[in-house]
DNA sequence: AACTATTTATAAGA
DNA sequence: TTCTTATAAATAGTT
């Protein structure tokens, strides 16, 4: 609302970033204020600005000891605790996650664990990495084609431009070109991960080759582009 | 903003109520996000609806305890202790604002404490009594005279309507109205205490007889209207 | 939950 | 900061 619409990301001009605040700062302040009597809610608002200033509002018949009380009542804990423990079970999550994915990247790349899994999911691994595999050389043909067609429509300029002398000479370079495309069995391999719905997978680029000296896998060692 | 506009009380509706709360809360918590990502400010919110629903929003990398913290050290205090703080200087005032309420009272109804004023004081306090005199004085007489006059315009009215018969019996009636006009000073000292800017005091009304036993007065025997 | 006619908030400019 | 004004956004009443 005003003069034109802005996109919400952080303002950099510190003026306009200030002056920005301020103006919405009252217009939540205000809305705050409606709300409370509109619907006889309570409310409680807390704000820093970026350079540090503190406002703060509080409805008719609100301190912030009182909203304090309720949110230790609705949480059913102390506030301490419950900080605490919020952080503990995010990092219990995030070391869950973790340690699935080492797992997964490990048997991935053949490294260990093998001898844990069954037959099928042996045979699963084998199949997914497989598809990998066509998927990196779908997309590694995908490469080498596009730059073929671009350098087959260079070519053509050149023929055009140039008339029959050039013309002959690709004659000469044609075989080769046609060798590349019908080489292997790329277009297929890439057909058939297509079908299988996994062409996402064409982003996700593996690099063991970057493993440390103990085999221990990074999570740096994961490109997701 | 809306089909139409509406005034900025409780809702008595409940489930309008309810509707415009979930309405509005979502829009306040919308501009709060906003607000957060334009001025890379922080902000916490909480909401307790009429029915007694807990609602919060916190802006990225704000949690509650860093809010509380923050609130504390704004304040530079322990939260019970601001508030214990708060509600006793709060108290304080009001009891301080009572005393010289009851003081002035006093001594303005000449009950006690007049040894202790000078002859200045003592002099200004007389003065003071005689002006609101005047004007309580001035204020009967306003409303003597309305009246009169309201009486005076029926009379006219009737004359008119009819004729001579009753015009011969407002010339008997009319010294008397004419002695109330001229009747002490009370036009004069109205006209001084306009003159002094007290013209506000007109509503404020004394009612000293209202003293209980003890000679105690309390508020209730102000009457401010 | 949607839909809009309106009201309100506010971005830009002074 | 405050005012103005064109425009974007919120929302009251309705379906």
């Amino acid at each position: 609302m005003g003069r034109g619409k802005i996109e919400i990301k952080k303002i950099e001009n510190s003026t306009n970033r200030q002056v920005t605040y301020s103006k919405r700062r009252n217009g939540i302040f205000k809305k705050a204020q409606e709300l409370a009597v509109l619907c006889d809610a309570k409310v409680c608002i807390i704000m820093l600005s970026g350079s540090g200033k503190y406002h703060e509002f509080l409805s008719p018949n609100v301190t912030m000891k009182k909203m304090y009380d309720q949110y230790q009542k609705t949480l059913g804990t102390d506030l301490w605790i419950s900080h605490h423990e919020k952080m503990q079970e995010q990092m219990r999550q995030l070391k869950e996650i973790n340690n699935k994915l080492k797992r997964e990247m490990r048997q991935r790349i053949g490294q260990d664990n093998l001898d844990n899994l069954s037959m099928e999911q042996l045979q699963g691994l084998e199949k997914n990495i497989d598809a990998s595999l066509a998927l990196v050389r779908g997309r590694k043909y995908h490469d080498i084609k596009t730059k073929t067609d671009t350098y087959r429509k260079k070519v053509k300029n050149l023929e055009q431009r140039h008339g029959n002398l050039l013309f002959d000479f690709d004659k000469g370079e044609d075989p080769q070109y046609g060798l590349v495309e019908n080489e292997g069995d790329y277009e297929s391999a890439a057909a058939i991960a297509f079908a299988n719905g996994v062409s996402n997978l064409y982003n996700f680029h593996l690099q063991p080759t970057h493993l440390g000296p103990g085999g221990a896998l990074g999570l740096h060692d994961l490109r997701l582009a």
